[in-house]
DNA sequence: TATTTTGCATTACATTTTATTATGCGAAAT
DNA sequence: ATTTCGCATAATAAAATGTAATGCAAAATA
């Protein structure tokens, strides 16, 4: 998994891992510029801090010449936070709060050992909403009916990064491609992207023959929010009509969102035209809630892999994983 | 907003917040943890990070005795990460790493001017999964066709402190109480919580008469992992057994997932019986594809907030916040 | 308008933190 | 049996961080 994000990498790929000494601004003084930007004042932050102003003032440089920019504005008075200093405050205030949970959690379950799920025939199984809405939420409740004693936990995140507590025995992933190396992982299927509306919408809006005409349609994004936490390359309307060459210069219409299953539901109430994944909508083409207006696609290079991962995995996610690969064999056939 | 979890907080509630020094291990000894728990070496690790072995010893000795509990398991050649080490090391990954790219960014888009948002006609609005697939996502879809011009971005996220880089222009949160101290917000409705399921399942297993017989039935759950980075009180199954002075000390059976609009899937689909939201719900509840079996109802203290997140707004969004009072008022009559 | 006050910057110095060197120890490898 | 490897530890050196004192500029006050 080339691209996959480092971080949701539980064992692959770390000896090619950079160490973080060089990347991070010098961490302590993160907390400083913290306070100090809270209180908008170094004499109050100081004061929280139990040390001197002018100890505040020289982490605030220290921070400062390492960002290479200004965090504060110096009036004769009184401070205000720089735009960069805006946008730095909430992702250091967001980290800081992680490592403290992360360290008090720790601090308090000391006789952790966080093998619930490991046994009492539990498994769990993380996807992203998109997948477990059009798919795995299915295969699983049937899992549950067919095998109501094993207990399963879906968890699904779009951030692949998400929930770093929380590690799940199987996951279902995307990536451009596969290092099979260290975790166990078993390519399901590729993916191919090609323009989906609802069959209302095409009988309403019918001038609708090539990609061209798209440019003249209600557009729905996935909003560049959806793909900044993934690892695969985003794919949106832009980079359609750029395969297509066509030039998009004009800014796009439309409804933009982050979420694949809401771009969905919009589609499927008629709402516009959106990009849809091969392997998501198979279903809603098949019985026809959704259809291809035009037959242009784009194959990617997207693949979706099942990944168990641990070393030792208990009999029930053995089990849940056979039983998945087969269930996916079958939805394949079946387009 | 007393209980919203203060990483939601673009400015409302400083002042009672807490500083970081005290909850935090000692941070620059987490770059020397993690570079060791990678090699499983205190001596590679020491040449990656250019340092001796003994430094990178006393670091980690000195991040144990903050932690207070071991990290490493000392074998005579070979180190292990003990079970806390295992859980910490994904979070401290996560969280250097996320300040290491937020740095970097910082750096890089040196003129960021991050006014897109806001000029432009543009407006974006953050909510919940659940809301913005049970309401919002009707709500805006139906304003970008009264106005096609006012460019709409719905941002959808179940961790309240989740994109801490993503400033929306109008949030709609969730919280226990209110202060309208700093932030412009008002309130949309309160909230009720009741068992559902579907037509047909009730049909198909019709001994449904008071909360106790629920706990033959098929049960479908909210994760604890859906509550863990919400600032609002879980309440899940057990709650609203004990509630009901139900003892639930044996475990309750029945697929468990960590998101909203997944679980009701699951019910509409007559799957099983959840816990339902009164103003998520609503609509299903009109239309009968959802039910409730019993008529016992349990009040929450959460309740639904429009959130303007900057002192001074754009006309579009005013223009936009004003339409979903009116939409709000209009969805709160109808039930 | 003069005076005081406030709040940050700066410098020289003190303190604390962190790293180094050198050494020891025990188990694997030879 | 001997060597080697890898971590721990103690004394010490170096670096980082904090302090105290002072300066400066603009607001507040008189």
């Amino acid at each position: 998994m080339k691209n996959l994000d480092m971080l949701t990498l539980n064992c692959r790929e770390m000896s090619t891992m950079q160490n973080f000494k060089q990347q991070l601004p010098p961490l302590n003084s993160l907390v400083t510029f913290e306070a100090a930007a809270r209180h908008l004042s170094f004499t109050l932050a100081a004061k929280e801090l139990n040390v001197t102003q002018a100890a505040v003032s020289r982490q605030v440089k220290i921070l400062e010449e390492a960002l290479d920019q200004p965090l504060f504005i110096r009036y004769n008075r009184r401070l205000s936070l720089t735009p960069s200093a805006i946008i730095f405050l909430p992702d250091v205030r967001y980290a800081l709060q992680f490592l403290a949970n992360s360290a008090a959690a720790l601090k308090l379950q000391k006789p952790a050992t966080k093998q619930q799920s490991n046994n009492q025939n539990c498994v769990s199984i993380a996807s992203t909403q998109a997948f477990a809405t059009l798919k795995l939420n299915h295969w699983l409740l049937q899992f549950n009916r067919e095998y109501p004693n094993i207990r399963v936990k879906l968890i699904t995140s779009d951030t692949d990064i998400n929930m770093p507590q929380q590690t799940t025995d199987l996951e279902i992933s995307c990536g451009d491609a596969i290092d099979n190396s260290v975790l166990k992982s078993t390519f399901l299927f590729a993916d191919e992207i090609f323009p989906i509306c609802s069959p209302a919408y095409l009988a309403a809006h019918p001038k609708l023959n090539n990609s061209a005409d798209l440019l003249n349609h209600q557009l729905l994004h996935l909003d560049a929010e959806h793909w900044r936490n993934l690892s695969w390359q985003a794919i949106d309307w832009h980079v359609w009509f750029t395969s297509q060459n066509i030039d998009t210069t004009a800014k796009l219409k439309g409804l933009r969102m982050n979420s694949y299953p809401l771009l969905l539901q919009a589609v499927l109430n008629g709402n516009g035209v959106a990009l849809g994944w091969q392997h998501l909508v198979s279903d809603l083409l098949k019985t026809e809630e959704l259809i291809k207006p035009i037959d242009v696609s784009y194959k990617s290079q997207r693949a979706y892999y099942l990944i168990e991962t641990k070393q030792a995995q208990s009999a029930p996610v053995t089990h849940l994983s056979q039983w998945i690969l087969q269930r996916a064999a079958t939805d394949k056939n079946a387009c």
